[in-house]
DNA sequence: AAATATTTTTAGGTTAGTCTAAAAATAAAT
DNA sequence: ATTTATTTTTAGACTAACCTAAAAATATTT
C-alpha cells in the first residue's frame, strides 16, 4: 500500500504543501515590516489570491499550528512556521547565489527560478549547496541568507535616498525586478560599487552622484529610495 | 488581473502540470521496454496510481494532444509529449551528475531528490547547468543523458548475467535502488571497475568474478542481471 | 464456444486550492 | 452616534488529481 501525499496515522512530520509554503512566506515578509499581525488583505496581495482564498488558508495554516490566528485580527507566524518561512528564504537566497556564481547568470533574471527552487525539499541539499558556494552570507542582491536556525546576518546599511552627502557602497536594492535591475546595470549602479553624493535636489529629491570616483549621474528619488548604501 | 495557473486565451503555450509530466515520463519508460502501446495497468504500476486515475489523466493527456489514445489500446506519446518526457529524463540526469560531481552526494541518494529538480522549468537553467558541468554524455549510473532534442548516446553494453567469460568494465547499473547501490559499494562494484569472469555457476547462475584484478568475489544472479558491462 | 478471469472504463466521491457574490464585522466619516 | 466604507468571513462552485466500486470490454481457459 501507497500513501503518497496522504497522511497516515503513523506519519508525525506534518505535510506541507508548496502553497502553504508561499503563504507563511508571505506572511513572512509582512510580518517583517510591520509588527501588527498580518492582515487578510495584505496576504492576498502579496499572494496574488483573493482574500477569499486567504481566509481559507490561513484556517488550515492554523489547524496545522504554522499560524496564530484569531478571526478579524489577523495571523501571526508560530516558531514552526516561520522556521519554514526562513528555510525558504534562506534555500531561495543559496540558489539565486549558485545561479549566479556558478551558472552565470544574472541578478535580474534568476528570482524566479528560486522561486521553484526554493521548494526543493531534501536538508542535506541545502547543507551541501551551501559548503560548494562557501558558506554565503549575502544573496546576488545584498539580502543576508539567514542561518539554519533561520537567524539573519544583519549589516547597517541606508537608503541612498536618505544619504545627504560623503561617500559610499552600494551592498544592497529593495527592489528586485527584472526591469529596475536591467537599469541599474545600465547605469553601472551594481553591488559593490562606490557612490558619492554630489547634490540632493531639492525639487523632486533626485540626487547627482559620482559613480567609482569617474561618472557624474542623476538618479531619480525613487531610484535612490531602492538603492543600500554602506557609508565609508 | 493577474493569470496566474490559469490558461487565457492568449496562452498558446499549453500549461503541463507536474502530474502530467510525470505521466508522460511513465509512459516514456514503458515505451522504450515494449513496442506495444503503454497499457493501462502498465502505467498505474509504474505511477502508483489506481487504473481509474490513469483512465482519467490519459483523457486529458489526449486532450492535449501529448498522447494518442483509442479506448481500450493503450498509449503512445506523440512528438510532443515525448520531447516532454526526454526533456525531464535530461534535466534528472543532468541534476545527478550535479549532485554526484559538484555536491558530493553518492550514487545511492540523489535520484528522490533529482526527482524533484527535473521539474524545474527554466530551459536556460538546463543549459547553463549542462555547460557548468561539462556537457557529461552519462549520469552517475552510467545512464545516458539525451541531448536537447532527445537524443540518447548509444554504447554497447551487456547485462553481467549473460557475459560468459574474459574482461568487462561495469559502466551501468539496471536497478537504481538505495538498498542495491548500497550493496554494490560494499561489494566496490562502482562504474568503471574491472571484472574478469571467473565461472559461472550452473546451478542457480552466480558468477564467480574478480574484481579489478584483485579480489575473488561470487555474486548472485540477481546481481549480474542488475550490472551492466563493456567488453575489453 | 462458453465460462471465467483480467483489464479498462465509467460513475460517483474526496481534498486542496482557487474563485465570485453576499453577509458580517470593524473602521472611518459625517 | 449614525451612516458609510472597508475589510474579512462565509457560502457555494469549480478544477486537478486522486480514490473505490461497479460495469463493460477483452483475453484466457476449459
Amino acid at each position: 500500500m501507497f500513501f503518497k501525499n496522504r497522511i497516515t496515522r503513523f506519519n508525525y512530520l506534518k505535510m506541507v504543501s508548496n502553497t502553504e509554503e508561499n503563504y507563511l512566506k508571505a506572511i513572512f515578509k509582512i510580518s517583517e515590516k510591520e509588527t501588527a499581525p498580518a492582515s487578510t488583505n495584505a496576504i492576498s496581495t502579496e499572494m496574488h489570491t483573493s482574500a477569499a482564498s486567504v481566509s481559507d488558508m490561513i484556517k488550515r495554516l492554523a489547524e496545522k499550528d504554522l499560524v496564530l490566528y484569531e478571526k478579524w485580527k489577523g495571523v501571526t507566524l508560530t516558531k514552526e512556521g516561520k522556521k519554514i518561512a526562513t528555510n525558504l528564504i534562506r534555500k531561495h537566497r543559496l540558489w539565486e547565489v549558485f545561479l549566479v556564481d556558478k551558472l552565470n547568470f544574472s541578478w535580474d533574471e534568476i528570482h524566479p527560478i528560486a522561486e521553484e527552487l526554493e521548494h526543493i525539499k531534501s536538508t542535506k541539499l541545502v547543507q551541501h549547496l551551501d559548503e560548494f558556494l562557501g558558506f554565503p552570507k549575502f544573496d546576488p542582491h545584498g539580502d543576508p541568507i539567514p542561518d539554519e536556525h533561520g537567524n539573519f546576518t544583519f549589516r547597517k546599511q541606508v537608503q541612498l535616498s536618505e544619504f545627504k552627502k560623503g561617500k559610499g557602497i552600494i551592498i544592497g536594492v529593495d527592489e528586485h525586478s527584472t526591469q529596475f535591475l536591467q537599469y541599474l546595470d545600465r547605469l553601472s549602479l551594481t553591488l559593490g560599487t562606490s557612490i558619492e553624493i554630489i547634490e540632493v535636489i531639492d525639487y523632486d529629491g533626485s540626487v547627482r552622484i559620482n559613480i567609482n570616483d569617474n561618472k557624474e549621474q542623476i538618479i531619480s528619488n525613487k531610484v535612490a529610495k531602492n538603492l543600500f548604501v554602506k557609508p565609508i
